[in-house]
DNA sequence: ACGCGTAGGGTAAACGCTTTCTAGAATCGT
DNA sequence: ACGATTCTAGAAAGCGTTTACCCTACGCGT
């Protein structure tokens, strides 16, 4: 095993000094062609690569993306997680991905190795609670960050404020629902079950927001019988189902808090000799990749995902006066398809 | 904005010497208590955090494990991600994810970007095309990375011989789709359509071997007719559906190369007034948590995706003689749904 | 011919840590 | 009581780059 040539070895080879080669890699400074042949050779024939950590330390940037979510096979999260892999490569950055499964101690934990590495940027994707103890961790989050010269990125869930030290990127949650749920109301439907969710995430509450504000604006009444309250899996949507149909609650539509809770209600529906979309309209949210293959193919809220992840890195990296705390949110739209029908 | 702490600060501040701090900080070191204590209120004072890079420098592990696939949202490789990150987290590494879509170049250029970072490990995931020139460029892969100090892993592909350095970890491809067969075959099914999957892709030919190999073992002729090839994609199976019946050619059963190509191929033969279970069986691969979901629920064959994570990350990890070319593979079983039916 | 701006390149000081080497103090065996 | 250990801790030499600073040589306007 030959130990690893470095920049010595190869200002060695090509006769010249370290700062030589130092700058015929980095290619700023002028250099004449002649000497910038015999290092590219020199560094050709050792195989040479620099040591980033080396680069990292003399220089200070580390070139490194963090992302921290939940988990990493969600499509939620797969999703954003691709946009914001596709960006930093793009940027020429390098990608570290952690996840918390909720944990606010594994979470600090991240933060704190975030500062270790040097990150550019250190996006924080998804809903959480938002608490007063919520807050006051993001905000020491932000200091330390920001001491160590990175950029803290909000995706997905809300700003802290303008005087927030963090750049958001947030996609229109409630808006989606409201949609949604008036794609529903204009179907015809007035009983409209609202399935899923953790009471108190940013995300199901902003979804449940935009239930109500429809309801609202048809004036329907909200009836508390028809909201359920759950984590965001199928089991869930298909306990919820099969519970309203134990209590007689009636409804001829749901809305679902995101596909996986759909897909759960639909079996629960089938399971229980109602048809989907002849007896009960279904609408889901997120627009997961098997929300078309669902029978029938479910309709659902679709978000821009990896323009969401994309939008992180782009912002974070963004040099220059005020790019620390910019806030940006992101439309989303309808798939149509044939969960949803109107009701005669 | 502070400028960040380094460990003389802390030094200074605990009025000992930076050569304490540093052992106060990675705990090897015999130090008294009371100057372990000085020392860490000092450090809890400042909010020091120790640079990475400059323990890398000095040091000499990076205590980063890289994490090389075709992209992060596909299921097969988001499940195997997802326990390469918790075993990662658990063995205190940080986990880089970079894709390559399939680009040689671009997994040269992250070979060589984790060469720069010193990667504890470098694990390359999912099925290949074995060409000449892949294994030659393995090869130049495994050379470098050696003398950068990174365990190479081949993950989810076949293992280049006992002699190439580096470690592999697989599945039991072939023998997964020889079970699959073998059990649409025991359930009285002989003509069989094996769908989906690149040709020459290693994990589609493995696949194809053992679909091959059941029907050998059952004495049923192989019929070229009745083997399409194409992308993994949910297209590729609706496609290669309609194909068949425009042909003409007869089956009753249907072995998918993974579960979207069975969805694609579900709702083909949907659309053509065919039945799922009761005029064609369909099975899947990969058991992709919509297959439950689906209907009908689609029996498929499950693969120990996050294991087969964890496994390349405690082997790269694990230090000593001959660990760095260690040869293992995992089990199947197939999971029983409702897309398959016997044969009357 | 002279001064000056600039291209080209070398020297050496950081960058922030780990670790070897060294040595004083405290403890122990006899 | 005294040499031999054992603790404990400091000094300093790297680790491999980048970059500020310095110097030479050359082209050019006047």
């Amino acid at each position: 095993m030959n130990k690893r040539p470095t920049i010595r070895d190869v200002a060695a080879m090509a006769g010249v000094s370290v700062a030589t080669v130092s700058r015929v890699l980095s290619g700023d400074y002028p250099v004449a062609n002649a000497t910038r042949t015999k290092v590219q050779r020199a560094v050709r024939e050792l195989d040479y690569v620099v040591n980033a950590h080396a680069r990292a330390l003399s220089g200070s940037t580390s070139n490194v993306v963090a992302l921290v979510m939940y988990d990493v096979v969600t499509p939620f999260f797969a999703f954003i997680a691709s946009g914001v892999e596709y960006q930093a490569t793009e940027s020429d950055r390098l990608c570290l991905v952690c996840t918390t499964h909720g944990d606010p101690d594994r979470e600090l934990e991240i933060v704190k190795l975030m500062r270790e590495q040097h990150a550019d940027a250190v996006i924080l994707v998804g809903g959480v609670n938002m608490t007063d103890d919520y807050r006051e961790r993001m905000y020491r989050y932000a200091k330390g960050l920001e001491d160590a010269g990175s950029r803290l990125v909000l995706c997905g869930r809300p700003s802290l404020g303008p005087d927030f030290p963090a750049i958001t990127v947030e996609y229109d949650n409630s808006g989606g629902a409201f949609s949604a749920t008036s794609h529903l109301l204009s179907s015809g439907h007035r009983r409209i079950a609202m399935l899923g969710g953790p009471i108190g995430n940013t995300t199901f509450d902003a979804r449940l927001d935009g239930y109500r504000r429809a309801l609202e604006a048809f004036r329907v009444p909200v009836d508390p019988a028809l909201i359920s309250h759950g984590d965001m899996s199928q089991e869930t949507g298909f306990r919820q189902i099969q519970r309203l149909l134990a209590d007689g609650v009636e409804f001829t539509a749901v809305f679902a808090a995101n596909d996986f809770v759909a897909a759960g209600a639909m079996r629960a529906l089938r399971a229980a000799g109602k048809r989907v979309p002849d007896d009960v309209s279904v609408i889901g949210y997120d627009d997961t990749p098997f929300a078309p293959e669902l029978t029938p193919a479910l309709t659902s809220v679709h978000l821009p995902h990896e323009e969401l992840g994309r939008t992180a890195v782009k912002l974070a990296l963004q040099r220059g006066e005020g790019s620390a705390r910019q806030h940006v949110m992101l439309g989303t739209h309808i798939a149509m398809r044939d969960s949803v029908r109107p009701l005669i």
